[in-house]
DNA sequence: AATATTAAAACATCTGATGTTTTAATATTT
DNA sequence: AAATATTAAAACATCAGATGTTTTAATATT
């Protein structure tokens, strides 16, 4: 089934081979590679860059290695949450300026309304009405949930039926909870933030998508200025100035 | 520096403890982490365990190993190219049908193209005419360059100074070559490319961003009708249709 | 000063032994 | 017969140590 390892780095080899083999199908979800020594043999490698291998898949979100009697390497459907951390990692370095931040989710955040403003079902408000609920608990017992923030624009966004929309939405919600957790939770923030939501839902509810965009995008530019109060007014940027950020020799 | 390794897969926990360093900037990129040797007894684990762990960290994009007196593991930044392949890697799976590309893509494209209407330099506009230039020259041959074409939307991102918009055009540029280049390319497909690229560019050297981003997104919606034309017009998907995608057990 | 040689640092790979997890199969009990 | 407990084996997890390869800084030579 697979060919002979060659080429600089032995693990990094097979990772492109079965890497390859998912892509063109030849790999499903779901599909159990040989054992660890059979698949070594099959190779022509050792246990351990086999096993190198399989970490960097791994990491990668392709595959799951379980132990066991029925165990044995999976292959995965990479999944939102291994794909979302990438992207979190690769923003942290980037270290955006809130100003990059707010213009994209400007972009599509509204847009992300109205079309939900248009696909939203009785059961979609029913979840949404439920988050709105318990973020006022969380709000009374003078808490903010930055689960529930993120669930509340991610409900939204799976709402508009498009899973790279839902990608896209939970990873910059996921990148701004990196920064809102440094802050000390600002009561009124917060109170502003659950209002603002509270104005989207009924949008949503009277199913107006003008409407709901127009509070969705007012919604976007409040969190800006609020991030830009909290955070280093000099720098505006998300994981501490640029400066900080370059190289160093000790 | 480091805790001793614990819970379950030592492996992952080292990767994890490296990850949070970085990611509390206790470790920067160019940072050279202790020799294999002299890490594996930090952390108390074999080495073997380590190299396991690096592998998942060079995977992330977060370590680069280099052979040699002077080579070692470097801290890096996460590039482009490693977040933009983890996300076609989630796009394979999720296999969105053509028009929820189309729909991501209308959004921002057209805003884009606003955005670098007003932002665009002369310098930009040399680089983009001399993509033009090539593409016609492709073009006039017989050809069609997915690079180029990539490159044409990734500039136009760039013009628009946004990082993170430039990292959402590559990766749904990126994926749209999967599905291209699994199509014989039909010439006259590639033409009305071209031309819709150079009336943008136009609108863009007029920087005239309401003509920009209207182009943009006819540009976009004719991209849509070639590919559902294309592709197997039963699914609309980009990777074959979900059907075949389900799991099966030989 | 330029070039060639060399030695050492650091990773790359392999082997084989031992330990741990998980579960299917079996035995036991109720 | 059904529920429960036991057991054994499959498969991964980890380790230790030997050997090989790459790379480059240091040295020697021209």
């Amino acid at each position: 089934m697979f060919k002979t390892a060659k080429f600089s780095r032995i693990s990094e080899n097979i990772v492109q081979q079965i890497r390859q083999a998912i892509l063109k199908g030849e790999l499903r979800p779901g599909d159990r590679l040989p054992s660890e020594k059979n698949l070594a043999e099959n190779f022509g490698v050792s246990k351990a860059s086999l096993r190198e291998a399989f970490r960097a898949l791994e990491a990668l979100g392709l595959l799951e290695v379980r132990q066991g009697v029925s165990g044995g390497a999976f292959i995965q459907k990479v999944n939102l949450e291994t794909t979302r951390d990438s992207i979190t990692n690769y923003i942290f370095f980037q270290n955006p300026s809130i100003r990059e931040f707010t213009e994209l989710r400007s972009i599509f955040e509204p847009r992300i309304a109205e079309m939900a403003a248009r696909r939203i079902t009785d059961e979609d408000m029913i979840e949404l009405e439920a988050n709105l609920a318990q973020t006022k608990k969380e709000l009374d017992a003078g808490r903010f949930s930055y689960e529930l923030d993120i669930s509340f624009h991610g409900k939204i966004a799976s709402v508009a039926r498009n899973s790279l929309i839902c990608l896209i939405v939970d990873s910059m919600q996921n990148a701004l909870v990196n920064i809102k957790q440094l802050i000390e939770p600002d009561l009124n923030f917060s109170k502003q933030v659950y209002l603002a939501h509270k104005r989207v839902f009924n949008s949503l509810r009277k199913r107006d998508p003008e409407k709901a965009a127009a509070e969705m995008l007012k919604h976007v530019q409040d969190v800006e200025k609020g991030l830009v109060k909290f955070c280093d007014v000099e720098s505006h940027h998300l994981f501490g100035t640029p400066k900080e950020l370059e190289n160093s020799d000790p």
